[in-house]
DNA sequence: TATTGTTATACTCTATAACTATA
DNA sequence: TATAGTTATAGAGTATAACAATA
């Protein structure tokens, strides 16, 4: 017996492909997802940091640990909690990023004089060596990004993504 | 997905936190992040899905709840595994989603006789209810965006993330 | 043997309360 | 009293192995 519902017949475009339908399958409908921006925007997400991880495995950081490395590199000196709140980790979440950052000897915590509750953050020699390297890994994701994109596509789509972000 | 921002309902515009500090201390140079494809995209993800709970909040669906009742709605009749596979879920993790649209009544799993491993899903009449005035609150949501992006740079923004995505 | 749904489990990420030491 | 860092903990989300029923 066949458990036909009375299919949703609301009006949406012709050729909505998604989904990894496997060989023999037909593909699934999901173009109401993929036209809304929080579906793709999300497996977007997903896609990028996945092929993030897969060039950064041999560099050992995943993308919050570079996140904090390029953020403490660029301003060195800043509060923990700062360094926490610019990038929107919570303060107690960043202790253990920060307990691993100076394990591998790649940042530190300095004690401020003028404020002892505070650390002051710097990268290391080690550290910043690594950085001036990931960077030149994450121009590859770029480019390959640009190559899928189209360089103006990529610029286009970080300048949107921003806006949607209220970042900077 | 937690979301415990009890006692705020209310919807707003879409927008995450800036990780600006707050009056009196000097900003922070993220530019190296900001400018980069992963970082904009995974703030930006953030603040679509914070905003998402906050308007999602009064029908008690969160982001993958939506995707999986309108991807049944969709698609009724398929199994389990494919609505699953579809959405990117590993089956393991989608027994418990289900379990919970159950318990809801808003989908339900139907013995298959061709195949009676598999379980075919499908919407209840409630959960048609609730999927279709959930389309609408969805509605609002893309109209936000349209208005801060504007109507051609939401649109681009989607076309460029299922490129990126590789969905569709 | 292979597949579907399931259970169990472990690991990550995230959010909150409360402690300590300083201010 | 308030703040910076910390600890402890709880809740999601996610990934994998293995099992029973069925093919």
């Amino acid at each position: 017996m066949a458990h036909k519902r009375a299919a949703n017949s609301r009006s949406r475009p012709v050729g909505g492909e998604t989904g990894e339908a496997g060989p023999g399958e037909k593909a699934l409908d999901l173009s109401a997802l993929t036209e809304i921006t929080g579906y793709p925007l999300r497996r977007a997400q997903l896609a990028v940091f996945d092929d993030f991880n897969r060039r950064f495995a041999s560099l050992g950081l995943s993308p919050a640990q570079y996140s904090a490395l390029v953020a403490i590199g660029d301003n060195p000196g800043r509060k923990q909690s700062e360094i926490a709140g610019a990038l929107g980790i919570q303060r107690p979440n960043f202790v253990a990023m920060m307990d691993e950052l100076e394990r591998r000897g790649l940042a530190e915590r300095l004690r401020s004089d003028a404020d002892r509750r505070s650390h002051a953050l710097a990268l290391t020699r080690s550290g910043s060596e690594l950085v001036a390297r990931a960077r030149l890994v994450q121009d590859e994701q770029e480019r390959a990004i640009a190559q899928l994109l189209g360089p103006e596509g990529r610029e286009r789509l970080v300048a949107l993504l921003r806006r949607l972000a209220k970042i900077e």
